[in-house]
DNA sequence: TGTACATCAGTGAACGCGCGTTCACTGATGTAC
DNA sequence: TGTACATCAGTGAACGCGCGTTCACTGATGTAC
């Protein structure tokens, strides 16, 4: 068609864009190039002019999806203590909410793409580490208790990621079966961990 | 070929254990039922003497996994008994090893498959879901203490659960990536759990 | 500034491939007499 | 007990299909003069 290097910029990040949707709701391996590129607006051959291959392209949606996770993570830390609220508390009550189990598209890369990880290459699987080492960071951050350094703060941020990464992944799983089971692990779990943050 | 009941019986189970190990190991998804059946000696063709259609297949396997996945866990915490040994301390040990982590084919059902279960359809995910439900009362009945009661023990099971499949699935996520990660997210959620079920 | 040409993002048909599934066939097993 | 026939698990070729990928082509963008 014949379009500027800025445009040709933007369709690319609406490839990725069109691409973290679908993959966040159906999986990586349940989506063709086809379907992809025509959700983001184009057929199917332009692909191959944005990425080597379909690795490539999931090398980018993690990347995205990832740097956006630690993002909205940022922001919400910062909004709790803009408000005067423990940004622990206030994570974990968000993370282990009905809407975050429902949400898909906004919610933790790392949940969401676990399921995946299994059947995708190396490059994608070093920058789900990295992002799983930055979020970690994060949380020992905001797990650290006056007193505490990070001997203690570290082992404290991995056990309550760990365990809302569970909680979250079994009450998806449940979820359409058995929405009283799903709803009675994530409201175990944050009842146990705001607990433990008081 | 012409073939007795009795082995027309063993050959159905033969390929519900060659799937299972092939799920186990690379995802329902990723595994043909070309390569299935030879995994279990025979050519494509039969699979449908068997199975209505793959769907049906991947309903027996779940079914299997789940029962031999309880299975497996009364056998250990009746050991653990035997040994005169907390049944919970000891299972905790196990699901947040090392050996747990790298055993794909004996390992919890319910961990190997959570990632497959977005995109199986409604029969897997009941089968699942009940599989979840037993095995969260018999975490209900290990992690009771004396003097506490259903009320107190449940919220408690339930969070002993999520807390050790995300710790084993982010482990698991990292393995190949970051061992050292992989290793320290094991010991954080294994010394926070054996420590508060001491 | 205007013109001629090269670049390259997007198009859409086509490729080989492996998937789940179907089918006509086979021959030993199991049954009826 | 022996014979004739029906059953049905296993075979292997074939089906349509959608996948990731390739390709010749297009035409507006961007560049050289």
């Amino acid at each position: 068609m014949g379009v500027s290097k800025q445009q040709a910029v933007e369709n690319r990040k609406a490839i990725i864009g069109a691409a973290t949707r679908l993959f966040r709701e159906r999986g990586v391996e349940a989506v063709g190039l086809n379907e992809l590129m025509a959700g983001a607006g184009f057929t199917r051959g332009g692909f191959y002019n944005h990425f080597r291959c379909k690795d490539d392209l999931v090398a980018a949606v993690m990347m995205a999806a990832v740097e956006e996770g630690m993002a909205r993570l940022d922001r919400a830390i910062d909004a709790a203590r803009s408000a005067g609220q423990d940004p622990l508390r206030s994570v974990i009550g968000w993370f282990l909410s009905g809407d975050h189990r429902q949400d898909l598209f906004e919610g933790c890369p790392l949940a969401t793409f676990v399921g995946d990880l299994p059947r995708l290459d190396d490059a994608v699987r070093r920058t789900y580490a990295a992002g799983l080492e930055a979020n970690l960071r994060r949380y020992t951050d905001i797990a650290a208790t006056p007193g505490a350094g990070p001997a203690e703060s570290r082992p404290r941020a991995l056990t309550i990621y760990s365990h809302m990464i569970g909680a979250l992944l079994l009450s998806r799983a449940v979820a359409h079966t058995d929405t009283a089971l799903a709803d009675e692990i994530l409201q175990a779990s944050r009842d146990n961990l705001l607990e433990s943050a008081a």
